[in-house]
DNA sequence: GAAATGACCAAATTGTTATTTTGGTCATTT
DNA sequence: AAATGACCAAAATAACAATTTGGTCATTTC
């Protein structure tokens, strides 16, 4: 759209946004101060409300850069040439590794934890979202080249996750956490194989 | 162990669980006093404390008879001639509908929502751990007649009902809520057909 | 004169203290 | 011996003071 990056001797909006980015994955959404983000930017805090209308907008632009990025592993993960089964682990386990390891995520979810800051809240599920929508636009792929049974593509998308979740987040449960093998043969088992065509 | 109800006057223990399910349910558990139980329960307060040490351990004993509850549901829902599939199925929706009918679990979920009260937490884990430990149980039975793969019956378990919770838990997510048939139609799609023996 | 700024303000948050409520006890009553 | 409720320390809540925060805008800067 705007991308202004012509070579300029400040580009104050790129200041603004990595500072930004940097507080709320250190200190969480409430905790992160207009002011400070202003004097780690090396800015006026007028000048953070001449690229964003208010906090919010500033948070919500940080968690879809933070989802591009997701989108760029899965991207780099992703090879055509294996069979969707494998790509799809392969995503997953890329994907959430990298989300889980994220400071952003990390922080936004013990902030939901601890405070239930609606903010937080929406940031995690926005992320929540995409990854499901991307799942689905390759279940949707799948079903088109006859790897996998006619089934709805948001649903099945939904269901990965959570499974996938729930595998990786036993801890509190009888057994003790899955290793990363157990998780992906359990996910084969569970998931995979009751879609498996024939 | 010790049940005394050979026909007394009064029994006072039978009183004051009554009073403390109904305030529980109703109130949830920080809300619920103990001078209020023993008002409603018609008996002092001292008189509570010589039945229960103490207001969790009276809490426990209150989810301990809801568990009962359910195991009676199931129970009574279970049907020794028909397939583990269709009893899997039959059981989780009858026990799910009462326990998500139960005064007693609707408070406390929403208590965990907005105050995170620990011991909220820790009855629905319980109620949550019985449901488990109860599935898991046929799920075994259910291996030794070969009527599904052999597979860990508690990791079993505990993934069928995370994903029938999915299932019926997709309020905020693109899709509608699911009906009941469509619930069952995707859980057999995500879950059985892929333990299907063959 | 357009872009950048920081003093400024109402509103929200936090810190503090006073008041009330609550879980649990135990001397007294039944 | 079983039951009770006045009683108490500790915890929760209310009431209020002090501080911080998101956002604005008159002024400054280039």
């Amino acid at each position: 759209m705007d991308t202004t990056s012509e070579r300029r001797p400040v580009d104050r909006r790129k200041q603004v946004l990595e500072a930004a980015a940097r507080s709320f994955a250190a200190f969480g959404y409430k905790a992160t101060t207009m002011d400070r983000v202003a004097k780690t930017a090396g800015v006026g805090k007028g000048t953070i409300y001449t690229f964003f209308s208010n906090k919010e907008e500033l948070f919500e632009q940080i968690v879809k850069d933070l989802i591009g990025e997701l989108k760029a592993v899965a991207e780099r993960t992703l090879d055509p040439a294996l069979p969707f089964a494998d790509n799809l682990l392969r995503i997953l386990q890329q994907v959430l590794a990298y989300r889980d390891r994220h400071g952003l995520i990390v922080k936004l979810s013990q902030e939901v934890k601890e405070f239930g800051t609606p903010m937080a809240t929406g940031g995690l599920e926005a992320v929540e979202r995409s990854i499901i929508a991307y799942i689905a636009g390759h279940v949707t792929e799948a079903i088109d080249k006859g790897e996998i049974r006619s089934v709805d593509p948001a649903l099945t998308a939904y269901m990965m996750l959570k499974m996938y979740l729930a595998l990786t987040d036993m801890g509190r449960h009888l057994h003790e956490p899955l290793d990363a093998d157990e998780v992906l043969a359990n996910f084969r088992l569970y998931c995979l194989e009751g879609l498996a065509v024939g």
